[in-house]
DNA sequence: GTTAGCACTCACGCGGATCGAGTGCTAAGG
DNA sequence: CCTTAGCACTCGATCCGCGTGAGTGCTAAC
């Protein structure tokens, strides 16, 4: 293929246009806007190139034309000049995250629902894996008749709890035994360290263990196995007033299917390899009720270490050039409000 | 006003078959298919008098009628003859909700959620106040400087924990000093009892107490003060697929006032007087994104005490018949489940 | 390679005709 | 006085035909 520069100058055009606009663009308005000193004869057999290449297409025989999902990503990858954000929504964000240091889940709540409002969209994200935390404390507490009541709260203060049911039953003393050995042991160290060890002794020791100690760590294991795949969808409603989405069926299926959540753990999974923003333009993202929309998603990290995604779902015809930076930002301070050293505490 | 017979059947056969089919129903139908050896010009002069007394209203001159606001309060009221419920429909709810006990959480879900799957409406609970549980347990711990995280647990195994902010900075030992007072005097007591206690001893007290009494009563005050003002929501987007609501605009605002909840609280709360179904049609909310919309409400209690609200919302025009049993066996269900006397547990 | 010209296509909006369901009114009959 | 048949009328829904205009592809000349 190979486009030449004129090719890809009105191409360019093109895409901007019918983003800011929604509707086709034809070769007239090209040619007079293009800021090229073509005709619009001229432009038609460029667009008719661009068209065999499979970058646009026309709706139909005489409207202009509209990109494809393909030309969506040439646009992105080759033609995309960003533009830095607003200050006014920069401070925004700031604001919005920093109200709500240092408790996690609302600086997670706030952080996609500033990313909403601003875009207009749907605003996603990924929860941290706990994975890499730090254990702080546990509890087990005898509720009934052989269950038990596992609480664990990390250092960031994030709080958990699990019901485990038991084979046999141990009184509140004996839980309480469990829980200081195991306060003991394994404070201080990341849950999935943790996990791990408790698993390798379980297996190879779990016979010599004495009782308490046995109950302790299959209580502990228990209790961190399930690192619940967690996702934050904030504002999708937004994406009803699009005109994009104007018509019914394909967008209540993309509204269930953001709803169910679960299928897209795995595709914003993808993008935490790497540390920058990722974007899945229509079935890119290899997942049927996307297939009409773009993802932006940028990872974040918390101390040093990428921990989440956060991002926007939208009509393929966004403003990439803004959103793609605001994306990129929230993620950074985001990242940066979870992380421990907060300005002020070295 | 005061209906005759006739004309009282005639408006419960309209509206039944209105119901049934979501049409405007004309008077021949309706003469025809009532039962009674009337003709379609009878029935019509019977409809105008209905008309007059505000109970029905035709959308134009050559369109059948549909029942108004008054005529489906008059309808339900009066009229209506429910059913009991399904014998498969009864087998899911409890199947459901019995899979989840003892996790108040998780039934609460599963009774929204088979509530919204069977009536295909928006299915909501109004969790129950924690007030009147008994406190199981509670710790303490230094998070940063000067924050404090304040976990409790009640009897039913309820883990709830906020992010206290001292003026004075506190270490662990000190705290958990004063967690042994706190669960050592307030343990096995009911959460509201304990907040008027810990308010009434402050203010009478307060520069009597030694330091460490003092933090463990004002941290319990903190604690408990907010009783978060939860509603769980299940399934409004089925709402999307109702005819009723195929017109855009009003079920967006719909939507998103749901999603807000805060107003449906105190919506609710004014169900849980009584201990009977109750219901909202249109505009009888009093709260206008509900309009268009008729609500079916059931208090639900726990160890005999009415502690939340379980329900639907829907269009007006909605099986009456179905849904107020259905709605009505759940909340029954909810209350046993979440009761601490559970079959077996004499 | 570029451009002007031209025939062609097709979505869209509009007015008019038709249809049919359902009404209100009137007058006759029990 | 209530009921009923008859009738003119209303009005939304549907379809049809037409004109319009934007935009295209092709061709031939520059």
């Amino acid at each position: 293929m190979a486009l030449d520069a004129r090719a890809q100058h009105l191409l360019k055009q093109l895409i901007e246009q019918h983003i800011a606009s929604g509707v086709p663009v034809g070769s007239r308005q090209l040619a007079r806007d293009s800021g090229l000193q073509i005709s619009a004869a001229t432009v038609r057999n460029v667009l008719a190139d661009l068209e065999d290449e499979g970058l646009l297409m026309a709706p139909h025989t005489s409207a202009g034309r509209v990109p494809t999902r393909a030309g969506y990503r040439f646009f992105v990858d080759s033609l995309l000049q960003t533009l830095p954000v607003a200050p006014e929504a920069r401070r925004l964000v700031l604001r919005r995250i920093g109200e709500h240091i240092p408790d996690t889940d609302e600086v997670l709540h706030a952080a996609t629902e500033v990313l909403s409002r601003l875009t207009r969209m749907a605003g996603f994200v990924r929860v941290p894996r706990r994975a890499t935390r730090i254990l702080r404390h546990v509890d087990f507490l005898a509720l009934r008749e052989r269950e038990v009541l596992a609480i664990f709260v990390t250092d960031r203060g994030d709080v958990e709890n699990r019901l485990i049911r038991l084979e046999q039953s141990l009184d509140q003393s004996q839980l309480a035994q469990a829980a200081n050995y195991f306060n003991a042991t394994y404070g201080g160290k990341p849950l999935q360290e943790i996990l791990w060890q408790l698993q390798r002794d379980l297996q190879e020791n779990r016979d010599e263990l004495d009782r308490i100690l046995r109950n302790a760590m299959e209580l502990g294991e228990e209790m961190l196995d399930a690192d619940a795949e967690r996702i934050l969808i904030e504002g999708e409603l937004q994406l009803l007033d699009l005109p994009d989405f104007a018509d019914n069926e394909r967008l209540r299926e993309l509204l269930q299917a953001v709803r169910r959540k679960r299928d897209l753990v795995h595709l914003l999974d993808q993008s935490v390899r790497g540390s920058d923003v990722r974007l899945f333009i229509g079935e890119e993202s290899g997942y049927a009720p996307l297939a009409d929309c773009s993802v932006v998603a940028a990872p974040y990290s918390v101390d040093g270490e990428v921990v989440g995604v956060i991002g926007v779902i939208g009509p393929m015809r966004m403003p990439y050039h803004e959103i793609i930076p605001l994306v990129d930002g929230t993620a950074r301070a985001l990242g940066k409000a979870l992380s421990s050293e907060l300005p002020g505490h070295p």
